[in-house]
DNA sequence: GCTGGTTGTGGATAGTTATC
DNA sequence: GATAACTATCCACAACCAGC
């Protein structure tokens, strides 16, 4: 049989058997080095790494998969404008690469069609797990995928799913606080701004928030009251403004988040409501806005540092072969600014 | 025991051979 | 000639083995 030749491309390419032959050792003495394995020399070592940088090899992620690992991990986001997102991902992102695993970003757009191929082409591109800060996928979706991957949900309650774990913020604990601290501040009458939730599970962060504030007004002997914004994110200016020229407007509101938060501190101002003498205003994320001087937007810290560490470390075990799940809940702390 | 080499393996695919 | 079946190759790694 005749030997077939190769592409030019792939012969450009510098792999481990050049490696090998340019310092003179074998292509399994060059992978011992590549996994800090047990058994190499420091002379060895030095003679494989001097001709690694002089040669400017990559290892080939195509070839590390068929064996096992491909040190890479997927990470899919809901959307890249969200600052509190973007902290989280950063920490994780930290973890992974102190452990020599490279992240690649998929974005979902809130579109369950486009998450659902992004998690499929990090499973076919044989990424060695998937970290998921998509809230609004579902369990089964994730169950089914979690069966191929591991896979590490941030934002998504599912404190009983068996096959993927789960970190995030205690949201409910999180609105408890925010009422309590509208409660120090002398307020009574205290609002929910929400958005329409459209039956969503308990897994959606805003449904365990919103729990959390009618918990924490029930227990004030108070009652809550929820006031829900249109789903989709865009439409929402106007119906701020309504809010707040509204005849029945609260002295105080929790906002689920602070993606409405800052927006309705800001319409707040420029339409003359004073914040807080007029309206105190709480969001939820402590995201890097609220904490700019001229906002100074009261908000529940979710902790993102930790959050992200937190979900990239389990993803880490995951890969080393944890199977029971873990279910993770981060204490929430209520960072106390001028808007309250 | 330490060090380093040999061999087999994985999935996809291009190339070769066999069969109709 | 068309199609099916088989083989070699890509690349890195793990298990195993041999020499000291």
């Amino acid at each position: 049989m005749m030997k077939h030749q190769s592409v030019s491309a792939s012969q450009d390419r510098i792999t481990i058997r050049h490696v090998a032959k340019d310092a003179g050792v074998s292509i399994a003495a060059v992978s011992k080095v590549l996994r800090n394995a047990y058994g190499v020399s420091e002379v060895l070592r030095n003679k494989v790494e001097t001709s690694i940088e002089k040669l400017n090899y990559r290892p080939s992620v195509a070839a590390r998969g068929m064996r096992g690992r491909t040190y890479t991990i997927g990470v899919l986001v809901i959307e890249l404008s969200n600052p509190f997102l973007a902290g989280v991902i950063e920490s994780a992102n930290a973890a992974l690469s102190e452990s020599n695993y490279k992240s690649l970003i998929g974005i979902g757009r809130s579109a369950s069609s486009i998450e659902a191929s992004m998690i499929e082409s990090m499973i076919d591109n044989r990424m060695d797990g998937v970290l998921i800060t998509a809230p609004r996928i579902s369990g089964k979706v994730l169950e089914r995928y979690a069966r191929q991957i591991p896979i590490v949900v941030i934002a998504h309650h599912e404190p009983h799913a068996q096959t993927y774990d789960t970190v995030n913020s205690d949201d409910r604990k999180g609105a408890h606080l925010a009422v309590e601290a509208a409660l120090r501040q002398g307020h009574r009458d205290i609002a929910m701004l929400s958005y329409d939730l459209l039956d969503s599970p308990p897994s959606v962060v805003a449904v365990q928030r919103e729990t959390g504030y009618l918990e924490g007004m029930k227990q004030a002997g108070l009652e809550g009251k929820i006031i829900r914004l249109p789903p989709v994110a865009a439409d929402r200016r106007s119906a701020i403004k309504n809010f707040l020229t509204s005849q029945y407007r609260p002295r105080a509101v929790f906002v689920w988040s602070d993606l409405d938060a800052v927006p309705l501190l800001n319409a707040a101002r420029t339409s003359g409501v004073r914040v807080p003498e007029d309206l105190a205003i709480i969001g939820y994320d402590n995201s890097p806005p609220s904490a700019i001087p001229l906002v100074g937007l009261t908000s529940v810290d979710q902790n993102a540092a930790q959050l992200g560490r937190t979900a990239g470390e389990m993803l880490l075990s995951r890969i080393d072969g944890r199977e029971n799940a873990q279910h993770v809940l981060i204490e929430p702390r209520v960072e106390m600014r001028g808007s309250v």
